[in-house]
DNA sequence: GCCAACGTTGGC
DNA sequence: GCCAACGTTGGC
C-alpha cells in the first residue's frame, strides 16, 4: 500500500465538500501536470491511503485523509489525463498545520515533500514512516 | 498583492 | 535542443 499527499484549494474543493458527497466519495480530476499524472496512471491502486491539504487559504495543512477507492483511469472526455476515485477516511478534529509541519520537522519529517521549498506538485508520495509520524500530530495535538 | 519556484511554450 | 518569456502554484 502506498501513501500519498493530495493537494486542493478548500474554496475550490475542501475536505467539507468531500465530507458532504454521496458516499463521501468523489473523482479526482483536473490534474494538469505530467509528474503528478504518471503517478496517478502508474503509482495509484486501490487501498492506498492519502492526506487531504489545503492549500491556498489562511492555514495550510493537512485537515484529514483519504482512502483510494478505484485506481488511475482516464478522464472521461479528456483521456490523455487521469483521475483516481477517493472516499473520506477521517476528517481530523484540528488540522496538521503547516506550521506544525515545520516545528516538527526533524526525524521521519526531515523530507517530507511539502516542507520542501518550491514544492509545486498538487500530489506527493508519503513515506510510511511520515504518515504514522503526521497521525501521531493529528491525535496527540493539544491544539 | 507580492514574489520565488518551476513547468510549459514556442521561436530559432 | 536551447532558452527566454510566460503562466501557475502557493505561502506569506
Amino acid at each position: 500500500m502506498n501513501y500519498w499527499l493530495m493537494k486542493s484549494e478548500p474554496a475550490v474543493f475542501g475536505i467539507d465538500a468531500l465530507a458532504a458527497a454521496p458516499r463521501q466519495t468523489t473523482a479526482w480530476d483536473g490534474v494538469r501536470n505530467y509528474q503528478v499524472r504518471n503517478l496517478l496512471r502508474d503509482d495509484f491502486r486501490r487501498g492506498d491511503r492519502a492526506f487531504f491539504w489545503h492549500s491556498s487559504c489562511a492555514v495550510p495543512g493537512i485537515y484529514g485523509s483519504l482512502r483510494v477507492v478505484r485506481g488511475g483511469y482516464p478522464e472521461p472526455a479528456e483521456p490523455r489525463w487521469y483521475q483516481v476515485d477517493v472516499r473520506l477516511l477521517r476528517r481530523f478534529a484540528r488540522p496538521v498545520t503547516l506550521s506544525m509541519l515545520r516545528q516538527h520537522a526533524d526525524g521521519s519529517l526531515r523530507d517530507l515533500c511539502v516542507l520542501r521549498r518550491g514544492n509545486r506538485l498538487s500530489i506527493t508520495p508519503v513515506t510510511s514512516g511520515q504518515w504514522h509520524r503526521i497521525l501521531e500530530l493529528a491525535d496527540h495535538s493539544t491544539g
